[in-house]
DNA sequence: GCGACAG
DNA sequence: ATCTTGTCGC
């Protein structure tokens, strides 16, 4: 029995939930009913205090198989005090627009095994920044109720003038004319991330907190963590259950447990 | 109609 | 996201 890191970390096999969508339709046509319950009033919980919770998934197309990771930081010190991951079946093909219905269930079952409050949810993705005003990281907040924001590596289909060099600069993320999110540096002279309102949180406190989580690196140490986290789950699930050169090569996912006999 | 497009 | 070796740099 294999125990490689110090903290406690629990694995979760995750099943796709009764009634998700299946056609882009549907889940055009359940981001239209939800997004009306985003709450854009409250300013969110001040930088560098409480915890943050980086989340993040890699992917086995091939397979099918997907791993997510929930990382949580102390907020003053980046230090990790909690991490979860959660393996299951592929919920949805990537649909520019539609991130959300392929990673929502098996993230919402890597922060559900933690063992203590997420604090800040940060998503790698969007949140308002979004055709319809609902990525990713709004719909995680709405689902959970957990303030949320997103940091995304692409403006996606959104324009934005180049930030100035020095760290810590900004420029707006727009739709046209409307701000969507904010192109923030993070390092200078090293390409923008992309930051955007997710639930329960202000633009000005997401901004300040994915400076606070990145004092090094271009991307915050929440995503980075949980982007090392889920990629060794995911690798560890396909190498415990995978197609083995010569095993055998039924549909053995993840998410099916191993019969008790037989 | 065609291409672009978070991860 | 993922496919992929070596290589330059702190």
């Amino acid at each position: 029995m294999p125990r490689g890191r110090t903290l406690d970390t629990t694995m979760t096999n995750v099943r796709i939930p009764a009634g998700w969508p299946v056609t882009e339709e549907e889940a055009r046509a359940v981001q239209e009913e939800l997004r009306g319950r985003v709450v854009v009033d409250e300013p969110g919980p001040p930088p560098g205090t409480g915890r943050v919770t980086g989340v993040d998934v890699a992917y086995d197309d091939k397979l099918g198989v997907v791993a997510a990771a929930a990382v949580v930081l102390d907020a003053a010190t980046l230090a990790v005090v909690a991490e979860a991951t959660a393996v299951g079946e592929v919920s949805f093909p990537y649909v520019p627009g539609l991130l959300a219905f392929r990673e929502v269930p098996t993230v919402l079952a890597a922060l559900d095994a933690l063992d203590r409050d997420p604090g800040l949810v940060v998503c790698d993705g969007y949140g308002l920044a979004h055709p319809r005003r609902f990525g990713l990281a709004s719909h995680l907040g709405v689902l959970t109720g957990l303030p949320t924001i997103g940091v995304a590596k692409n403006p996606f289909t959104f324009t934005y003038q180049e930030p100035g060099i020095p760290r810590g600069s900004a420029s707006p993320l727009l739709a046209g004319t409307e701000v969507v999110g904010r192109a923030v540096r993070t390092k200078a002279g090293v390409k923008p991330v992309f930051v955007s309102v997710g639930h329960r949180v202000g633009l000005d406190n997401a901004c300040a907190h994915t400076l606070a989580l990145a004092p090094e690196h271009r991307l915050p140490e929440s995503t980075r963590r949980a982007d090392a986290l889920c990629r060794r789950a995911l690798k560890e699930a396909v190498d415990r259950t995978g197609a083995h050169p010569t095993g055998d090569r039924e549909g053995t996912l993840p998410t099916v447990a191993p019969p008790p006999g037989r």
